[in-house]
DNA sequence: CGCCTTCATGAAAGTAAGTTTCATCCGTGG
DNA sequence: CCACGGATGAAACTTACTTTCATGAAGGCG
């Protein structure tokens, strides 16, 4: 059994819904419909037997011992226990409507605040709860000591890399980030050993992104992939995988909650990066809010 | 099939270990070695086929099913499921350190992450609760029905607003962000009666934006502010005030968590607006994705 | 004391569930 | 057009679960 080498893979401590729901993408069709009921209904999955469940999903129950290897689990009992302790841990939502993540089409504001904000703010728990801390401390580490960090992003994940090159900037490191691919291809040329280029793709198939995170590390940078899809094209460029747990929803709803989880992992980063050096973070800090002190009328302080 | 008359079966309420505990002394000697098993670990227990459990007990498979059937069960693996979702019920309370919000300094990434992560959410959901309906309907109705939108926002909040502004114009709203004072200037002096502006503010003190939303509402614009300071400065140049629920804490956390916030409120009128057409949303929505079709890779589907 | 009854128990037979193997099918690229 | 590789389900196979049944221990009674 020929593992791949990649850093993440084995790690699904927090959510093994949220990491099926990960996955799932990177099934085949009749593993998706399989896949698609367990995470529809953990609970009520866990209480078939694998016949029933093939049935369900209309296929064989080889295919659903196949599902049950791609997820990480030995055979069917096996996830079917992890499935009822799934479920059981799982408070229940507080609203039926709100879970879905799309939002009907007679819904009023209130519904749909309450939706969207139901999802966020899942979405930042549940990337939380999966993050793989020893990732994440492999990656501080690179770019605590980077020499340059190079940060790319296209359409909504730009942003997000935008984001993130501004604080590191912040906090005293040399990082950039280019909203064009050509700059930054000829930057990503740039980089040799000891420098760090990261790249953000919600759905880790943005050739783009993709492109020039593969040319960074051609030239000996370490990569770092953050998306919502581990097995994506864009983890086989990056020397380190961190993804998000953002549900599989429409493409509405779904980026709009990565975006969040990806602000979320790129501030724990930050914050890690920071925290490895606090003297002098917390000096840059200080020095970039006086700078724009200026800009600032009045107090700030408000409300009772 | 003629069923026993046992006890009350179906239904045990608290939990199935204090039932089986419960009962133990009523069982059979080699039953209640396979119970003592069962309640001093559930959770392994679930782990264990019959035959692994039996001979752990010290007994035959025989009885092990007898055991099931005097607690209420129908057979091992409706107990197997039981237990590990008992097991998984008890869950440990959320570390206290957590909630307090900033980041004590031996903090490793792990709690890094769960703090960073819960003041996250905690934002977004607060956020939704005070987020008052009617004002953002309004807004909503507004930025529908506006000939022209312009965002403002500087430093961390220019990011959010260069999102909205982008939101808005994949369906289909004539949006503008400018990352410079003095175009967003001119900008706003050519708004006018119909037009919405938009200036987003974290301390609700950025007197670049402020300035901007001043001179659009002298235009005649409809201005709406996002801070989260309801009676800060900006309030006071907008005819409608969003706020956001970002706890005040540390400069860090503090605005780390309210970008997540605005984020959310950003979403939120982004879908309002979206669903007040949402034939043209869709259409113009899925126009977009097209576009960038060609610079994804593959269907992301990988090995097995 | 011997015999009957009751019940706990595990061996073994039987059934159902889970797993593996393999032939087929289908799309892809030469 | 064919070779290739992956996806798939039928069927063979293995393991797990369940039932049946014989045994024997313990208690009751003549």
């Amino acid at each position: 059994m020929a593992k791949s080498p990649k850093i993440s893979a084995s790690h699904e401590p927090g959510g093994l819904i949220v990491h099926i729901s990960g996955l799932l993408p990177s099934l085949s069709p009749a593993e998706q419909r399989v896949a698609r009921l367990v995470v529809a209904d953990p609970a009520d999955a866990a209480r078939r037997t694998i016949t029933d469940l093939a049935t369900a999903a209309e296929t064989s129950e080889a295919t659903v011992i196949r599902f049950c290897r791609s997820v990480g689990m030995e055979g069917y009992p096996q996830l079917r226990i992890r499935l009822a302790a799934e479920a059981a841990r799982r408070v229940e939502p507080p609203d039926a409507r709100v879970v879905g993540g799309d939002i009907p089409p007679g819904a009023d504001l209130a519904q749909i605040i309450a939706t969207i904000a139901f999802n966020d703010a899942r979405a930042v728990e549940e990337t939380a709860e999966q993050l793989d801390p020893a990732v994440c401390e492999q990656v501080v580490e690179a770019i605590g000591a980077a020499g340059r960090i190079d940060v790319y992003g296209a359409g909504a994940s730009g942003f997000v890399a935008s984001d993130f090159q501004q604080k590191l900037h912040r906090i005293g490191r040399t990082a950039f980030y280019f909203p064009d691919v050509h700059t930054a291809l000829t930057s990503a040329a740039l980089l040799g050993r000891g420098d760090v280029a990261v790249g953000i793709s919600h759905t880790g198939t943005t050739s783009d992104v993709i492109e020039v995170l593969e040319q960074a590390r051609a030239r000996g940078a370490t990569t770092v992939a953050l998306t919502n899809f581990p097995r994506s094209p864009i983890t086989e460029v990056a020397d380190f995988v961190l993804t998000t747990a953002a549900r599989e929803t429409t493409y509405r709803s779904g980026a709009m909650a990565s975006r969040l989880a990806q602000l979320t992992v790129v501030d724990c980063l930050f914050v890690g990066v920071a925290a490895r050096n606090r003297a002098r973070a917390r000096k840059a800090l200080e020095a970039t809010a006086e700078a724009v002190q200026s800009h600032r009328v009045g107090s700030g302080r408000r409300r009772g």
